[in-house]
DNA sequence: CTTCTGAATAGATGGATGTCAAATTAGAGC
DNA sequence: GCTCTAATTTGACATCCATCTATTCAGAAG
């Protein structure tokens, strides 16, 4: 994630943020920009629910074969669904043996959730 | 926004939640179907910078005149986005006089933050 | 080396989507 | 009633996207 969209969700210490970034002021351009890749990466019912098998799975990372069985779909459009979510950012891979596994990249989903709610950063840390 | 959509947020109380909900469990085919909709809805650059011009805009609400001088596109376009946003229930709308304004609907940009990031409600509320 | 299995890629296809120009609707004011 | 302006609707078009089948790639195990 760039610095600039770091910033809408890393406003200076001190400022005191009341509310979402986005509702605050409005967003630029290339924010928007930004932004809408990453919401448009987990816009999909297929993609939401890989995320969350992924996320809550075990050790929070899953395989792939795992991900397949959860879906009446083939395996390339699952592999397609990855790849879009990997290329996203917001999930990364490794290949061990003959099985590939994805985890959560930390922290994308709560930027992403920072710049649509109120901050909670404060109170959770 | 559906009950079913509104428990994936709300779980039942003394549950003591600590984490997102799409991350604690896997979510259900229905509620990514619900929820996919939405996140389509501001998957867009220039929608996205429609709600942050409504919602930081003052009073909470602005005139399509002014949405439509802050973009280089049609006007047909800007409406086309903004009735996009309006049936996935992100916003309403009313005409006075010559002019139409939309506002933000409440809670609908908390719930889907609430979905991707850790449980705030206690903390501000 | 060959074969088998898990996973990704390539290519094709039907459907959704963003944009615009043209036409239409809704009020305001003369 | 006419006209002017704000906004939406309609229709067209190009592009993108989700899905499939068929193929290819990568390791593991005979």
């Amino acid at each position: 994630m760039s610095k600039q969209l770091l910033s809408i969700v890393n406003p200076v210490d001190g400022e005191g943020a009341c509310c979402a970034p986005l509702v605050c002021e409005p967003l630029s351009e290339a924010e928007a920009g930004e932004l809408a890749p990453l919401f448009k990466a987990i816009a999909d019912p297929v993609r939401l629910r890989l995320l969350s098998l992924i996320a809550s799975h075990e050790g929070g990372e899953a395989c792939v074969c795992d991900l397949t069985a959860a879906f009446e779909l083939t395996a390339p459009t699952i592999s397609h669904h990855l790849k879009v979510l990997k290329q996203a950012g917001l999930i990364d891979s490794e290949r061990r043996g003959t099985w590939v596994y994805y985890w959560l990249n930390p922290g994308v989903l709560e930027r992403l959730s920072a710049v649509l709610g109120p901050r909670v950063t404060a109170a959770v840390s």
